[in-house]
DNA sequence: TTGAAAGCGCTAACAT
DNA sequence: ATGTTAGCGCTTTCAA
């Protein structure tokens, strides 16, 4: 193939305007200490000749590698793809942190990890040494890992942990669970309903309970009973089918239910409609994620929105900073929204006018 | 932060095996000229100390960056990631091209260039610099686009052109568009259907013409006509609206429709809804794409599967031997699927028994 | 404010 | 079969 070398390289953008190598490096750098009327010369040949740095020569001379990398669980994740049920947690991901980098002139490399592995710390100690990415962002059930983190502080390279809040290094970010799990709980009540069923998400991630935390709160504080109204899945359709079943076969059942994920809301669905109940007359439903499916079920569900893009974004703004301006001590959070649709209506409402 | 190097370089290697950097190069790279002992030698320095080269130094003295990169729409690309509609292409790309690069231990990077925009080479020049990826897979439109296959042919980087058969530069790559638009057409001509309609793409997207050769083609074989029964779309939602309104408003109206994009099928089944029409009792629809929409939508979709992670990551084995084998000179032909579901049945059919 | 020299980690080319 | 040498393109010293 022969090798291919850099067509322009700093060198001929040097000899183009007549300066030093490192003149030149300055201004690619916005470095100090260069003449305006310099920094004009070497800028005109850059453009001219259309030069661009090597990532791999700048990350080579100690300085930055302008990559920032994102992680996900690998098994979840190929789960995800292959059963295609339109789970966009991925393009979000991309969507909020490819354009932030982009703005940055960083780029985004995306990789896949096993969590559940004894050999994480290898898959990811080899990751960062042939990457030698400046950030790295890390998604549940990854940002709880002690395996992962305590790696990432010791390698002293800055980090996310989204969906996290435990105090440690790296920087906590969380979607505000609770608030999201309070706002459809109370969504719910202000229709009137008394007895709301909540089916959560795994023990090993953090987020789910927190969702829990929230509905129980806001129950708390109206002053209703949760005896009886949690069960947990997996995230995925069977477990909410499962759940669903529990709570729905019970003498004095619910009449709402929030499902922590799109996935466990059409199992529930599912179940509703082998019941013979009419959602939202007779079950009320509010589901968490809003990722496509929400719009084209039978009847489009109201979900709260997670907003990964926007917390993405976030990460890859403040990993970019690092060093420059402090880290933020405290949790970053990124809010998310309640999305009304079509079902959720009062208890016994009949028809949707 | 402080500069950070490699913490293992293959000087340590060296030393901890007593041999040259050279050796532990050859090890690394499997060269042969080193002797079994010396190999076995050698990997278990690379092991104990848990070595992994870095991809910059590696790219440095000329060798391969282990880094494929893949390149997408921009515009259209965003788009699909804030309509939130569940277009999966991105992640089966990725599904397809990250395990496949992870087998042979290269890298994926997925990148948005705008096609429509006079510095796409500028923008594809600065990615080539910057990355230096050994190989680079071109999606629609970009795969026909000679600003930027010829800016590829010139900096002797290896190609795949995904949806394109043109010769030329690069490694063509086909999902059989035309093939599988003609099982489409077929299934229907065997279920009865005399008038079947077509919603084609737009004409900047090859692809787009071989289905509508694909259908025109297996109904003049079938000696069906096909005067009127052609409609152009742009892939999306709306697009599909006006089409099928054109096509089912007419006084003979088609028995059956074949949409381009699964976007367009749902406006379809939107058309026929608004004019009462039964879907599939009085209008088969069959739609493009497999997307995970297709399943959620009432009747679920029967569709034409694009093998988008087979193809990915048939294009990504190829650019990683290319030079070491030939390179295919024919178009590859990775074929799909019909997949098929509710939305089909024979011309007036009632209810689904 | 500018420039020169040294070296990052690795491999190609050339010894031996 | 193994080792030595000379860079790759850039940034970090350090010197002027």
């Amino acid at each position: 193939m022969g090798r291919r070398r850099q067509s322009v390289t700093i060198k001929h953008v040097a000899a183009d305007a007549g300066v030093s190598l490192q003149t030149v490096s300055r201004v690619i750098n916005n470095e100090p200490n260069v003449r305006p009327e310099m920094k004009e010369r070497v800028q005109a040949s850059i453009d001219k000749l259309g030069y661009v740095p090597s990532i791999a020569a700048q990350r080579m001379s100690g300085s930055r590698s302008y990559l920032i990398l994102a992680l996900n669980d690998r098994e979840r994740t190929i789960a995800d793809w292959q059963s295609r049920q339109g789970t966009d947690w991925v393009d979000q991901m991309l969507l909020g942190g490819m354009l932030k980098c982009a703005e940055h002139g960083y780029r985004m490399i995306f990789e896949l990890v096993d969590t559940h592995n004894d050999h994480v710390q290898c898959e990811l100690r080899a990751a960062i040494a042939a990457l030698q990415p400046d950030g790295i962002i890390l998604t549940p059930p990854h940002s709880e890992n002690p395996l992962i983190t305590s790696l990432l502080a010791e390698a002293r390279i800055p980090f996310a942990r989204i969906g996290s809040v435990t105090p440690g290094p790296g920087i906590a970010m969380t979607m505000d669970d609770e608030g999201s799990a309070r706002l459809a709980t109370q969504h719910l009540i202000d229709l009137g309903h008394r007895r709301i069923g909540f089916i959560a998400g795994p023990t090993d991630y953090a987020v789910a309970g927190w969702r829990i935390d929230g509905w129980r709160a806001t129950m708390d504080d109206a002053g209703l009973s949760t005896e009886g109204l949690c069960e947990r899945g997996d995230f995925g359709f069977e477990s909410g089918v499962v759940a669903a079943r529990k709570l729905l076969e019970q003498t004095d059942r619910p009449t709402a239910i929030i499902a922590s994920s799109d996935q466990m809301a059409t199992g529930t669905l599912e179940v509703a409609r082998s019941m013979n109940l009419d959602v939202p007359a007779d079950l009320s439903l509010v589901s968490f994620d809003n990722t496509p499916i929400v719009r084209f079920t039978e009847p489009s569900l109201t979900a709260v929105d997670q907003p990964i893009a926007a917390t993405i974004s976030r990460a890859v703004e403040l990993l970019i900073n690092a060093g420059k301006k402090d880290l933020p001590s405290e949790p970053v959070v990124v809010s998310g929204t309640l999305v009304e649709r079509a079902s959720t209506a009062r208890p016994g409402a009949n028809g949707v006018g």
